[in-house]
DNA sequence: ACTATATCCTGTATGC
DNA sequence: TGCATACAGGATATAG
């Protein structure tokens, strides 16, 4: 569930946390969260023990503790996934996934995932960037992210504009809230087609995106219940924030229309139905058809 | 090659 | 209260 803003708020909380310290003994409660782990549940534990920590990475929505040795532990916190610290003795909260001791103190950083659609793997030789997620693009905070490469690549997509932003292979961190608040900024309804855009509104639309999750990290991150949490387990503040994601019949913040909802790959997209209309039909590049992604 | 869909899970909220 | 259903912020295999 968490998007980039979220998955910083907790890769700062680790660093913090984890400043100095070494993995003593694993333990891998439920099997599920290190089933991308090439080595197995038993393995993964084993080969994490007695690893030196260095300071937490993320990229979009991926985050990663590289060890002293050039070695990383991969973390995908998915849709519920959070990480705790704790003392050994504190009771196991539901759902709590993997154990792993602390020295020096004997703290203990402990994995929390309910739907456990995240996932804890050995990296081998990833303490820069993981080889399993070379595929993932660069997010708007990288130093290297270029908004006008980047809208250059988003205009050619044969897709809508929603789509693309949610496509962590052309730019990454954003999810279905940050889509949906950028989109409002923008002005943009999420089916336009990514080709009815020019390179400058696309570069424009990810600088939006750069905008919207900046704010949103200044307040600690979205959350609308104790499913996302920072290590210390309190929840951010951007929810009251948002203008129009889960405020369907609510006042559009801008004109007063009331927000909709529509339905979209199994999950709901929010706009305001004035401010957020689809273009007219426009020129598409040769050989595609004029209405892609275009409703009357 | 590129894009759209179905699927992995559990817990909570809602309506009958 | 009990039960069924809808829904949840993601990534990926595979189907087209």
């Amino acid at each position: 569930m968490p998007e980039l803003p979220e998955v910083e708020v907790v890769r700062s909380g680790l660093a913090t946390a984890l400043a100095g310290k070494s993995f003593g003994s694993v333990t891998v409660l439920h099997p599920r969260p290190v089933r991308y782990d090439p080595l197995g549940p038993e393995h993964f534990a084993r080969l994490l023990s007695g690893r030196v920590l260095d300071a937490p990475r993320r990229r979009g929505k991926y985050l990663w503790i590289p060890f002293e040795d050039g070695d990383a532990l991969l973390c995908h916190l998915g849709m519920s996934g959070q990480f705790r610290i704790n003392r050994p003795e504190d009771p196991l909260l539901p759902n709590t996934r993997v154990l792993f001791d602390l020295q020096p103190h004997g703290d203990q950083l402990r994995f929390v995932d309910q739907r456990m659609f995240g996932g804890l793997q050995l990296a081998i030789g990833g303490a820069e960037l993981p080889g399993v997620i070379g595929h993932i693009a660069m997010d708007p905070f990288d130093d290297d992210f270029d908004p006008l490469t980047v809208g250059r690549e988003l205009v050619s997509r044969r897709s809508t504009v929603k789509r693309a932003l949610l496509n962590q292979t052309l730019v990454s961190g954003i999810g279905n809230i940050y889509a949906d608040e950028t989109l409002w900024r923008s002005r943009l309804h999420g089916d336009t087609p990514c080709h009815a855009l020019g390179g400058r509104k696309a570069a424009g639309v990810l600088r939006t995106s750069r905008q919207v999750m900046a704010e949103a990290l200044e307040q600690g991150g979205t959350s609308f219940d104790a499913l996302y949490v920072n290590v210390n387990g309190s929840s951010g503040y951007f929810a009251r924030h948002l203008d129009v994601y889960g405020r369907e019949d609510l006042p559009c913040h801008r004109c007063g229309r009331s927000i909709v909802r529509d339905r979209f790959m199994n999950r709901s997209s929010f706009r305001c139905p004035r401010c957020q209309r689809l273009p007219r039909q426009v020129a598409p590049p040769n050989g595609q058809d004029a209405t892609l992604g275009c409703k009357p």
